[in-house]
DNA sequence: ATGAAAGCGCTAACAA
DNA sequence: TTGTTAGCGCTTTCAT
């Protein structure tokens, strides 16, 4: 069974194929009753336009691309799922790709959306100074691009990101408003902005409440259950005098948290323990794991908006970008409440 | 800056477009030192193939639609995470589309695929018998369809689903094996196979040893912590006689285990609990959450699998679909066992 | 309100 | 090994 295509529909009601393609497209010059007739035949022929020749036509896809590390975290896929809905309400579709946190990977992906002539991209980078270049070119291409969560400051490209410093601030503040003087960080040995800025928001904290900064009390590693828990037990091990743990990620604050009950420690009595990202176990654990929510479903959409909103302006690349920062809610629960 | 094509490239080097194409892709009849020059032009022109025009001339995508309820949930998004990796590392790009379990949604989402000419789609659907039309429409135009996780039985289409009979049998013989007598199940109000399925399973197991299935002990609603805590709420109001609850889904099995723990009952030693699904909190919960693991991921790669396998044997709607069945795997937690 | 014609950038069959 | 040619199915400009 070959394709319907406006061809077909043309020869059936005896008109030319532009005037079926006008019809289709609802044109303002077009009779009713011609356009009622395609209508109708597109229908019973079963028509399904065919957006490659449209778009090769046109030179607008309404695809756009979106480069995530893994949709295996709660926090890309929920981040992802608000800007589907958001996208696919205005009319665009979403091709995905993960990079799993490669860069060769995240190379790839930018080439294939390019290739596909994607209408935009909208991307959460793995690594910045490594892949500026690639970015770089998709700019050169006037292709609209967007950064949210993790951005490459030093390019133009406007971007969604929550404060991550306020956030590292907050949660360091609040552990010292509870008490806690000898606060250990957990963070990631990857270079982003993020850890970074949360890192030193943590620093921050500590010294503008006059508190030391320890260097043997900062971890850097691949943030997960064992991380969180080797980092507790290095600490442990060398009987390092420490009354809490700021992870910057929840499951290496999860595996802070099992160690120390393991060991007989009372959390958040003797130690207390903030993670980061709001993963949905948090609220279910016992005791109930402080943490940072980072509005994913909200930050999908702003994100969203904030590209149709630039897309429709016209002249993506002669504004100053806009750069949208979110704040992060502190969710103080159990686990570092001792009172 | 307009874009580099295979003309500017030809023109640049003197030979016709077609030789272009040829080194392009690399074509066996072509002459080393032609191809070296033209991937040499190709790089500095800064070429980007327009996979447009290639798809529209050859008839091939290599895009695959994929259709979810939502991202919004560990279950489908690290599905989705398998099957994107596998399809990516073999030269595939996906479309992503979420329904929010709506069916108008659902067959948008077809037709957009459909449009954009994609070369196969892969759904879990939201509903069976209200949407079968629209998928036969799809196998109508002979474009290669594969269900995961949730199909449509009547269709003949490819699947990889678990064995959710099994599962729910697994699950409810457990809770008899522990002791449990009254075992009540938490289900959705969905009308999809999967659902049926678990409760046939708890059904049959309660048959199996004797026990009686009571009416008035199955729940059916939108799953949720909240339609759990709600079931169970109802279930203390009427006095009912119940020691376990099997709820289909892992919030629901937790609004359950909270609201049981909060009026002081002790979870498992008076009363048993068992969830579906397996998500992340079940581990990290107090006491830890008994559940049925769905494989998601190997799911997600043996569904980019099978699909690659199909659509390589050419004669995709010839021959019987092939039907993969996964074993669920029973995780009993502590919420199951008194002992 | 409709028709005619050009062309988006590529693939692939046929010639040379 | 390279060139020629004919589209894929549509949008869009210019005529009528």
């Amino acid at each position: 069974m070959k394709k319907t295509t406006i061809h077909d529909i043309a020869r059936e009601l005896d008109v030319t194929f532009s005037t079926v393609a006008r019809a289709l497209n609802d044109h303002p010059a077009i009779s009713a009753a011609t356009k009622a007739a395609v209508l109708e035949t597109a229908k019973r022929l079963n028509y399904q336009q065919n957006k490659l020749a449209s778009s090769l036509r046109s030179g607008r896809t309404n695809v756009i691309g979106i480069i995530v590390p893994s949709l295996d975290t709660s926090f890309f896929s929920s981040v992802v799922h608000g800007l589907e809905k958001v996208m696919n309400e205005n009319g665009y579709s979403m091709l995905l790709y993960q990079t799993g946190e490669s860069l060769s990977q995240e190379q790839k992906g930018i080439e294939t959306f390019l290739q596909s002539r994607v209408d935009g991209i909208i991307s959460s980078v793995s690594g910045e100074v490594e892949i500026k270049e690639f970015y770089e070119q998709i700019s050169k291409r006037q292709v609209p691009l967007l950064f949210f969560d993790r951005a490459i400051n030093e390019l133009p490209v406007p971007s969604v990101t929550i404060n991550d410093y306020r956030a590292g601030f907050l949660a360091t503040e609040h552990l010292i408003g509870q008490g806690y003087k000898n606060i250990a960080h957990l963070t990631s040995d990857q270079n982003l902005t993020i850890f970074k800025e949360r890192f030193r928001g943590y620093r921050d904290a500590l010294q503008r409440y006059n508190l030391p900064v320890d260097e043997k009390m900062i971890f850097k590693g691949k943030l997960s259950l064992e991380f969180g828990k080797e980092s507790v037990q290095q600490m442990l091990d060398k009987q390092m005098n420490f009354d809490a743990v700021f992870a910057a990620e929840d499951y290496t604050a999860m595996g802070a948290l099992q160690l120390l009950l393991e060991k007989g420690y009372k959390v958040p009595e003797e130690i207390g323990i903030m993670g980061f990202a709001n993963e949905a176990f948090g609220a279910f654990v016992t005791p109930s794991l402080s943490t940072v929510d980072q509005q994913t479903i909200r930050m999908g959409e702003e994100t969203a908006h904030l590209f149709l909103k630039l897309i429709g302006s016209k002249d993506y690349y002669g504004t100053t970008p806009e750069r949208i920062v979110l704040d992060p809610i502190l969710l103080p629960r159990r686990s570092s409440q001792p009172d």
